[in-house]
DNA sequence: TGCACCACTTGCACTGAGTGCAAGATACTG
DNA sequence: CAGTATCTTGCACTCAGTGCAAGTGGTGCA
């Protein structure tokens, strides 16, 4: 799983680093929108055609690795015990997301630019929708659904509830200036959504 | 409401329906995103800068009046008896949805796109989010939380958990080339939502 | 009837994201 | 050291979308 991390790994996951923390800065100064590739890439001194070397698009910069993050989810929610409900193991492994590389000021700006611009939240979507598919099998199984070739459309507006419930915690946490606790408000919806 | 439909309107209205016809045609023969704006506006007579006074983007095209249809199913949702239940309401509402309009085919076409479509789909999902904030205030009263200035998280994630109903129907709808009932499919994935 | 006002249409020029290609530099491998 | 894969860059390109300004033709009002 940890293999070695060759060098040239290592230097494109610092070159990453760099870009985002750059980028981070002048979204935060300028917003999203108005912040160009040209402006990124002059600022950290590289060209613009290397940026999509890294980058697949300006979205990316804010959305990180999206593939990356969803499998390791899935991995989370594969590794709850087998008996235990749908509902509780997806809680579980959404709780493994926490960005522990980020200082809360940080994920504030990241809320605030995923609520400012229309097309980090499209990309956002289509993420969840990419997690849909890849949670949706084990969810199937703990519904007590039988296996399916494609998946089973109530697994799917399964795992779309949840996610749903999970943004609406985080969207509230943000509203809040962080104030809110993001796991109450999760379990809050939830229950309404049962009730 | 029914304003008298001036000539103008009319027109607007005429012209609208036979870029979108166009288009459609098009999108089948050659697929969304191949197809290019100019491709369209040549097919149709008109010049590149009169398609964008009709619609705001490609999207639109097969996406309809996002706003307007929005508006009508928070009209059919807060038609409902003021004792409903949230989720017996927000069904009814979206059953007004469906398009009179457009042939079964036309409807498992347009499904294609949407599904093969990323920028489609993450517009759709946008589309939803909007809706998300035009039902969640009648919703919220169904629920019995109180009235508050931002719409109650628990609200959004309801209308949103709804919504992702809504879509695996859909969707399952559509993988089944129009054989599986919508409703059916809805109702089974609220249930498993809710057990 | 005539005049003023509107919306529609169009061309032109522009920004900005994203891609394909090819060439030079740089680092890894045998 | 030679060969190869990767990184970086520039260049030229496509495509979506916007701002502006000029022309056109229908609409309404005096």
């Amino acid at each position: 799983m940890a293999d070695t991390p060759t060098l040239r790994e290592r230097a494109r996951r610092a070159a990453r680093a760099e870009i985002t923390a750059t980028a981070m800065q002048l979204f935060a100064e300028n917003g999203f929108e108005a912040t160009t590739i040209d402006q990124i890439t002059s600022a950290v001194g590289i060209s613009r055609r290397s940026f999509f070397h890294y980058f697949g698009s300006k979205e990316d910069l804010v959305l990180g690795d999206t593939e990356a993050l969803g499998e390791s989810v899935r991995a989370a929610l594969e590794a709850r015990p087998d008996d235990e409900s749908a509902w509780t193991a997806v809680r579980a492994a959404f709780l493994t997301i926490r960005p522990a590389d980020k200082t809360p000021e940080e994920q504030l700006t990241l809320a605030r630019i995923h609520h400012e611009s229309p097309s980090v939240r499209a990309r956002h979507l289509e993420k969840h929708l990419r997690w849909q598919e890849l949670l949706a099998p084990d969810v199937q199984r703990r519904l007590g659904l039988p296996p399916t070739t494609t998946p089973d459309p109530r697994a799917l507006a399964f795992v779309a509830a949840a996610l749903a419930c999970f943004d609406a915690a985080v969207d509230a946490w943000y509203r809040s200036g962080g104030a809110e606790d993001p796991e109450r408000v999760f379990d809050e919806a939830v229950e309404t959504l049962r009730r």
